[in-house]
DNA sequence: CGTCCTCTTGACGGCTTTCAATAAAAGTGG
DNA sequence: CCACTTTTATTGAAAGCCGTCAAGAGGACG
């Protein structure tokens, strides 16, 4: 049923849009190669980029609510996509039990990870809001490759870093310059390593991790 | 079966800790009277409120995820709950497509309650963000009451309206009081009028809102 | 009737933004 | 592979929004 989904993959070039604010929107899609970001634009035409996806997500869920997207969806780097129609979601709902519960759990996951981001943004110094998005991508990066060091390509402009912590683009350049000084990270090109994970998240304020995803509950495979 | 769900609520008394996080978190809950909150605590013990909880929502849901809970839940009134555990999810999602799909609904919906609450804390103002904060708390009651007028009950003390919008309970005083000031909101015991949405929705950088639920993907009725 | 919580107000300081200018890097077309 | 353009990174100075500190008033509750 999985490999069902992963069929045709579409390739994308980065700074492409691939679904646009309050655009109708039944389509759902999974990452095969590159990043994407999800933002919304406000009023005054400032941007929020609420999500980053990496290769593995399910992305476009939104589209199962309302018919009008609640958030616009652009690639950060070239990017492979695989596409599926919500009706898709139907079939799976009906004839997968466990699986429409797995796909409820990473809904869920998406919660949890944006209950954070909002504890970062509302509550913690600009320091800490960059810290917290290095850590958490090395997190979801680590899912996806366990055997990850502490050294990985990170593809957003510090405009980007900025949309994505609520700061502007000149004081992200700060900060991540002082976090460089304070040996707490490295970087070259678009490539950043962890030089103190210990410390980096302190400086984040970061909640403990939780551990792996618990399939107690779940209705047992087909 | 909805019906089964709301068997037996309990009475909680405002202040009441429903849970804590990390705690083991296997039950959900569904509001029955009474408002609730759910927020996180930083390593500083600085709280940010992630999320109000008004009767009719089904709330707890992270403990799905992950065996410890990532946020904490709170009363912030006196509160009826009804509570059951997660296995009944899982006999939901076998038995009952359709509604294991409504359930996904509710949460992409508090996914996209929470992207927007993200873009509000992290690219506007203090003013803006209590405007905000103001405009999605009438909307979600009106989705329960759609004859709500203007005016609502709106149970939280300024600190607690602080650590919903990350701002300090002082700053919102002079907020709230300047919206006053203006013309756009008046305030008696523990209720707010809203006396022009449109310039509100204005101030908050709202998007547009989007309609309602579209149930047109989900599987029949059993 | 006292205690605690909540609301209110003023002064001051700091973190972050804004504005501006330059350097470096990346992308483009010849 | 080289000019040229555009994007991105970097740095300084000044201003502003919001936080911190402090103190007092009003209400709720026991």
């Amino acid at each position: 049923m999985l490999a069902r989904l992963e069929a045709q993959p579409r390739a994308l070039r980065r700074g492409t849009i691939v679904r646009r604010q309050h655009d109708r929107a039944g389509d759902l899609f999974i990452v095969q190669q590159g990043w994407l970001h999800s933002f919304t634009l406000l009023g005054d035409g400032s941007r929020q980029i609420v999500r980053l996806h990496i290769p593995g997500d399910l992305i476009g869920t939104s589209g199962t609510v309302q018919a009008g997207a609640g958030e616009s969806i652009a690639c950060l780097t070239d990017v492979s996509l695989c596409t599926f129609d919500r009706a898709v979601l139907r079939g799976i709902f009906v004839d997968h039990p466990r699986l429409a519960a797995l796909v409820y759990q990473l809904a869920q996951a998406d919660l949890a990870a944006l209950t954070e981001r909002l504890a970062s943004l509302g509550r913690t110094s600009a320091r800490a809001r960059i810290a917290a998005l290095l850590l958490e991508t090395i997190d979801r990066l680590r899912m996806v490759t366990p055997d990850l060091g502490t050294r990985f390509a990170f593809p957003l402009t510090q405009e980007e870093i900025g949309d994505a912590t609520g700061l502007t683009a000149v004081h992200v350049n700060r900060m991540i310059r002082a976090l460089a000084e304070d040996g707490l990270i490295a970087r070259s090109n678009a490539t950043v390593t962890l030089l103190d994970e210990r410390r980096l998240a302190r400086i984040a304020q970061r909640a403990p991790r939780t551990g792996a995803f618990d399939t107690g509950w779940l209705p047992d495979p087909a």
